[in-house]
RNA sequence: GCCCCCUUCGUCUAAUGGUUAGGACGUCAGGUUUUCAACCUGAAAACAGGAGUUCAAUUCUCCUAGGGGGUACCA
């Protein structure tokens, strides 16, 4: 059978790192089996999802490189889970329940305070059809439980090894809600079922999930598809990952300016056994990923360590690789001017700073006034080339008699405004002679 | 409260019942650049704590502490 995964978020809001590590983990497993990677839409909710948010999960993705064979939302396939309701009420396996959530609650606290799990009773499982019909003439709609076979669940996940879960420790989860709307477990089982899916990879904030889910799979005369829970993320500080941190948001990290590859380069080798570094391609991802390298404790999401990662990635880049998007960008000037500039970047934003010390306006800082006006005399004519800046600085130094950083720092603030950058032995010819000699001499060019 | 998972250099981690406990990032130093950055080389840097088993424990067992997850009419 092919395999196929799936990726779910529900469109309440934009991706973040957590987010985006399932995402690419399932899309690198698919393309190494050479399988199918869905994007299915959680709306069930429709009071909080948006389309706004389902076209920015698109655009996140899409972004990252992440392309999906086909799009499912499940508010498009009420119908399957109205049929498989009816499946599972004909079969005895799902039935009302009447408390309210005030009575539920009080029920856990009492079951709490006693130091009891607080596992839902089956009290409506116990109830008379007279007692049934007293409360419907009250006018109470019921919920509808799902009723969990009390046994030990098994399943080889894939990366946790044989797990086992004790169904007798768990709630009769509810799957329909009074007003007839669907809860989590339901829609995602009768789609994985519909869609084929053959392994669901997912946060271990789902694991207890998973042994009602295969009993759901069971229940709809199903297979169950095989797990795997990878390690949840959490923050520079080891705390939980807060959902709304915007900085960890993938429309963040992009309007940073991250390069789409350095931060699917951090999250596919962050908390696996892989050092974390920068891959040249996806495909060098999917090469390197095996579930057994997956780490079960936590791992911490560092923006810090991501900037380092993209500085790094952006140094070996070569400039067909980004020829397009500095021409996008506004930014003039050829690969000797990319291979001038890339060692000094962080961001590829940071490149249209260099272009404008090359071929436009910047402010130039005088540090050492006589300095500079003596290598403003001393300026060669043109044409320049590499041999220019040893030529041309060697002659300041016999001029002025400054050495070192005496010398080289009030001409790197001069000509570029900044103590830090690429060799000025590049830039210099770039930045030519007319600019060179106007800021040397104060004046903007 | 209860259940599950986890804990090795600052960080991500490897390995092992007997090792100089390995790598990567970061840090520091040296080299190179007649400056900085980049680059190259090198160094410092860890088995959470306590018991137990054993000739020998970082490795196996138990306890404690800390972290994460779950325990929903959230996904």
């Amino acid at each position: 059978m092919m395999v196929t995964v799936r990726f779910a978020p529900s469109p309440t809001g934009r991706l973040h790192a957590g987010n985006i590590r399932t995402a690419l983990i399932n899309w690198i497993f698919a393309r190494k089996e050479g399988g199918r990677f869905l994007l299915r839409l959680d709306d069930t909710d429709a009071e909080r999802s948006t389309e706004e948010f389902a076209q920015g999960i698109r655009e996140d993705l899409t972004w990252l490189g992440l392309g999906w064979e086909r799009e499912i939302r499940q508010s498009d396939r009420f119908d399957r889970y109205a049929t498989a309701v009816e499946r599972l009420k004909a079969s005895g396996q799902l039935y009302p329940a009447y408390e309210t959530q005030e009575e539920l609650e009080l029920k856990r606290k009492r079951q709490l305070a006693r130091g009891r799990p607080p596992v839902y009773d089956r009290a409506a499982l116990k109830l008379t059809d007279a007692e049934r019909g007293k409360l419907e003439a009250e006018g109470r709609k019921p919920h509808w439980r799902f009723l969990l076979e009390t046994r030990d669940v098994v399943w080889n996940d894939l990366v946790r090894g044989e797990q086992h879960v004790d169904a007798a420790s768990l709630s009769d989860p509810v799957l329909v809600r009074a007003d007839g709307t669907y809860l989590y477990t339901l829609p995602s089982v009768v789609d994985d079922i519909d869609l084929g899916i053959t392994h669901v990879i997912r946060g271990e904030d789902h694991v207890a999930n998973t042994a009602p889910q295969i009993q759901l799979f069971e229940a709809l005369g199903a297979k169950p598809p095989a797990f795997g829970h990878h390690n949840l993320l959490v923050g520079a500080e080891g705390q939980a990952l807060s959902k709304r941190d915007r900085a960890l948001s993938i429309q963040g990290l992009r309007e940073e300016g991250l390069e789409p590859l350095a931060v699917a380069s951090y999250a596919a080798t962050i908390g696996t056994s892989d050092p974390v570094a920068p891959h040249g391609s996806l495909d060098e991802l999917v090469t390197a990923f095996a579930f057994a390298k997956l780490s079960r404790a936590p791992a911490r999401f560092d923006a810090h360590e991501l900037r380092l990662l993209n500085a790094r990635l952006l140094h070996a880049l070569p400039y067909d690789a980004v020829a397009e998007r500095l021409a996008a960008m506004g930014v003039a000037g050829g690969e000797g001017f990319w291979e001038a500039v890339r060692s000094n970047l962080t961001t590829l934003a940071d490149a249209r700073f260099w272009c404008l010390v090359v071929s436009g306006d910047i402010a130039p800082v005088i540090d050492d006034a006589e300095l500079c006006r003596a290598a403003a005399r001393l300026l060669p004519s043109e044409p320049w080339d590499g041999t220019t800046w040893t030529a041309w600085s060697s002659a300041v130094k016999d001029a002025t008699g400054a050495k070192g950083r005496a010398l080289f720092q009030p001409l790197r603030l001069a000509l570029t405004g900044r103590k830090h950058g690429p060799e000025l032995k590049l830039l210099l010819p770039l930045i030519g002679r007319d600019r060179a000699a106007a800021r040397l001499g104060g004046k903007t060019a």
